[in-house]
DNA sequence: GGGATTTTGCGAATGGTTCGCAAATGAGGT
DNA sequence: ACCTCATTTGCGAACCATTCGCAAAATCCC
């Protein structure tokens, strides 16, 4: 009854590496097309299960973009910060902020709402793309 | 040639009323229920061309949720503001901060990223759910 | 009311994501 | 190295949200 250990597969090797390499959100598609590039025959079926795997483990950052295509990066979400995002070549940058903490924690109480959370976004253009 | 104004139908009174009466993002599918229960026969497609009009009008606020799943509500993205939402019925209030917006401008160039824009949502629970 | 124009409904097409199942792979023991 | 067996993979079908094409219905304006 017991479960083995998990396995150590290609598939999930080549995932992992494009994933590592890349500082910006892919969408399943693109990261399909990567290991296309890089010579590795891995379906689709497979990145998918594979990003759902490492969203389970809280490895990846799961955001839908403004389109609602779903995008993934490695970027563990157990530790709280945020993003900015280069709104030309979508390179991203983690943005760990107390005073951030600080205003929110201002507004825990706002209209009668009891925040506990927030969820921010920055954009603007990376240093190679000015 | 010219275009004429814009008609006035019941397909687009009947969705914006939807609308206007829910506090909250909903869905294609969610104003398509809604406009069932109010006895409305309106096709889904309809309900997606009104809701890419008011979008294209600045009428409304596009969000995709955690799922990638689009959804809709009144509220004109033309003032920058952000918005507080409640984590368990999804009741949506604005925040209109100027303090984050001093704070922006402190990392408006942070790690070499020139910032120009942002966004934030807050989570919790609003009066009536607490 | 009549006619030009826009909008709607329907069903088909699309695109991303998930499923089911047989074949391939990985881990562990011999 | 070989065998065994649970896990993983690939494939194609299924699924769901969204978009399209086109004929019929609604709107506006005279
Ligand atoms: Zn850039
Ligand atoms: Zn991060
Ligand atoms: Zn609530
Ligand atoms: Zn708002």
């Amino acid at each position: 009854m017991g479960l083995r250990a998990d396995y150590v597969t290609r598939p999930r090797e080549w995932i992992a590496s494009i994933l590592a390499r890349e500082p910006r959100f892919l969408s399943a598609a693109q990261i399909h097309q990567g290991l296309e590039r890089d010579g590795a025959r891995v379906s689709l079926s497979t990145v998918y299960r594979t990003l759902d795997r490492l969203q389970a483990k809280g490895d990846i950052t799961v955001r839908p973009d403004a389109d609602g295509e779903v995008t993934y990066m490695l970027c563990e979400p157990r530790h709280h910060h945020h993003h900015a995002i280069c709104r030309t070549c979508g390179r991203v940058e983690d943005v760990d902020c107390a005073a951030m903490e600080q205003f929110a924690e201002s507004l825990r109480a706002h209209n009668g709402f009891e925040l506990d959370g927030h969820a921010i976004e920055f954009f603007g253009k990376c240093g190679a793309c000015r």
